[in-house]
DNA sequence: TAAAAAAAATGTTTTATAACACATTATCCC
DNA sequence: GGGATAATGTGTTATAAAACATTTTTTTTA
């Protein structure tokens, strides 16, 4: 993709009214503007790795990235499925850490990172935006807590029902209104909801012999939600 | 306890120059104080349930509290457990929702709680605060994700034993350096760990006739702490 | 201080799910 | 375009941990 197109992509982030930026003055705009890197990220290419030193705050302008950590004997837990116009890695930022999970690009993707420092020194003088990044940490906090919940406590199918929900909650569908706007291998699927590829495998056609989704490859449709959603609540 | 001891239990949160209010100015601390509680909660009193609208910053002046939340079948998790000094459900207040667990105290509990509206008045003009506590809630979304991973993949024993190194991190070992200042019934530590009631006394007993620990009732000791990390390590 | 209730301990059975093995089908890339 | 590699699909076995059952001990309270 060409250089002008990439900033354009990051436009958002700095000159959107809906962006946590929109409250700052054109000069401390013009600040981070000077003070930040777009980069495009093939499909399958890693952002950071678990122990890498945040450089700055990472937003995805386009494409999808799922973050993980690496568990017992190598095994993938996926902790956050990333999507446009949300932020990556920055709870590692805030805490004055490195990276405590990896970050990869499921598809072709843009992020645009705002240099650390220049971050810094504007939020020190900007409490509204800092709390509105505390504010998107709060909500994460609470999705992590209800989601060590549910990979402990459901059942498989709960697992993956809540696995797929969580999917078209974050991508949306298609055009079709019932196509999952995500094509997750079914060992991302398996990583996503903690159980063993096989497994997901097995489950997902259980639910296409049930009439609850169809499948095309990893092509998901989603044909009863109503009842996808009490599998989901129920186990 | 009396009034005043209560009120002296509160004074860290607001005058000891390591509390993160310390930088504000005496003015502001005293709007503060004008906008605050102190409470007692006795051993198993609930400080608030999950669904409650918070009020304010909650202090844990002293005394322990877990922080749990009601899973399948209404099996409990413990999701944290805080110690003095420390914020108790910040979560739900910084993202403007209703506590999505409960709190409970395990012993006698004294919490000084700052008012929501003073707070954030507070707040909205000093950034260095709001970041100050924004780093606890990263710190804290780390160890959410961590344990995420842990108690899904870990065995038994690994849950277990990463449970009781996780009490001796936050509570700490009395005077004979070995004996962790928590009694917890076994029923609480299954459920921090993410397993039976039955098969936490079961790994305990097993621990004790390895000798990594030794028990008295709800008393236990660690008596070897580097195969306990071994076996919260590797399972 | 006795009775009741709760907590702890322990043995047995059942079951969900991982582990394994192998066949089939896609897709990558030389 | 074809060989190699990765992903998907399916049946079987093994096992960790839950569920269940019962006893013993401790704590509460009447």
């Amino acid at each position: 993709m060409a250089l002008k197109n990439l900033e354009v992509a990051c436009d958002y982030f700095l000159n959107d009214p809906d962006s946590i930026f929109s409250p700052l003055s054109e000069e401390e705009k013009k600040d981070l503007f000077a003070n930040h890197i777009c980069t495009v990220y093939k499909k399958g290419e890693i952002i950071f790795k678990e122990g890498d030193k945040p450089t700055g705050l990472i937003c995805l302008a386009n494409g999808k990235v799922k973050i993980f950590k690496e568990g017992v004997g190598g095994r993938e837990q996926i902790v956050r499925m990333a999507s446009p116009l949300g932020f990556i890695g920055y709870r590692a930022l805030f805490a004055g850490q490195n990276y405590s999970g990896s970050a990869l690009a499921l598809e072709d993707s843009i992020v645009c990172i705002l240099e650390k420092e220049a971050l810094f020194n504007i939020l020190k003088n900007n409490a509204e935006i800092t709390l509105a990044l505390m504010k998107k940490m709060a909500d994460e906090l609470g999705i992590s807590n209800t989601r060590t919940v549910s990979l402990t406590q459901k059942h498989i199918r709960g697992r993956l029902a809540e696995s797929l929900l969580l999917l078209v909650d974050t991508y949306g569908l298609e055009e079709d209104g019932r196509t999952i706007r995500a094509y997750l291998s079914r060992e991302d699927l398996a990583n996503l909801s903690n159980m063993t590829t096989s497994n997901a495998i097995r489950t997902l056609s259980t639910f296409a012999s049930e009439n609850l989704i169809s499948l095309e490859g990893r092509k998901i449709s989603i044909l009863d939600m109503k009842k996808l959603e009490r599998v989901s609540d129920m186990g």
